[in-house]
DNA sequence: GTATTTATTGCGAATGCTTTGCATAAGCAA
DNA sequence: TTGCTTATGCAAAGCATTCGCAATAAATAC
């Protein structure tokens, strides 16, 4: 990974994150990251990293995630592609890849015309030790 | 649509908001759907639509969306599966789907022992109007 | 139809994540 | 090293969403 920034600065705080986003390697939220540096510089605020991760979000550095909960994960954009599945009764997190993505964005592509730059997809369902609650038909 | 609520009760609240989702027919957020029912019925209450929206996900009637924004829409279940495509630039939203799509989701229920209720795809990019910033090319 | 039970509502306050304003600090170019 | 300007830390603000609670109204039993 290059160590410059153009048109920005490289601060100790920018450098820090940069090297826990990529050591984690995957689905940090900010506050998870946030303590983590914290633990390298404990004077940093987590403001810094909001503003870090939308600046590494802009020049597609990162990428941000938006699973089931109602905050966001950060992982390295060069991050072996990945999508997740999430059991809706206990939250455990399951990843996985399918060889059919290439294609479906191909496709995608070419009837929007659209340049397609990230691709996420989450899934939810219940995982083998969640059974499906069988008598929570519904009928409205 | 059935009209009715086992072990919940059927109030008017309940069944306007219902329509209005019906009604509008693909992804409003939670403010929409408020303004909507407030013309229909001026004394409800935002906290009942989100009460309202969580009881209708339990059941599985509607479904809620998470693309690029940092809250939720909401849509129909049974409405014709399709997925989203938003230009990082304007914000354009395509919309499509793709054959290839109940063939992943057996892959992964196969691969994960999952039993898959909801898939979700999410993409990003650039719509035909808004070129990618070439010289946005970054360099940290 | 009336009374009873209990889910649901509306309101306001609270929560949690994220952003912003501002004064201070620190990169970076000359 | 100086000077210009971006970035930081802190505290406060902004949003979307949830919660507590007293009042209301469905559904059920009489």
């Amino acid at each position: 990974m290059a160590t410059e920034l153009i048109g920005q600065r490289m601060t100790s705080q920018r450098k820090l994150l940069l090297e826990i986003i990529r050591d984690a390697g995957g689905h940090l939220d900010a506050d998870e990251l946030f303590q983590k540096a914290k633990g390298r510089d404990p004077r940093i605020s987590l403001s810094t990293i909001y503003r870090n991760l939308n600046l590494l979000k802009e020049l597609d550095l990162v990428a941000e995630r938006h699973f089931v909960e109602d905050h966001h994960h950060y992982e390295l954009k060069d991050t072996a592609e990945h999508h997740h599945l999430v059991c809706r009764s206990c939250g455990e997190v399951f990843e996985f890849n399918s060889p059919l993505t290439p294609k479906m964005t191909k496709d995608v592509e070419e009837t929007s015309q659209f340049q397609i730059t990230d691709i996420e997809i989450n899934m939810q369902g219940y995982c083998p030790n969640c059974p499906r609650d069988m008598h929570q038909e519904s009928s409205i």
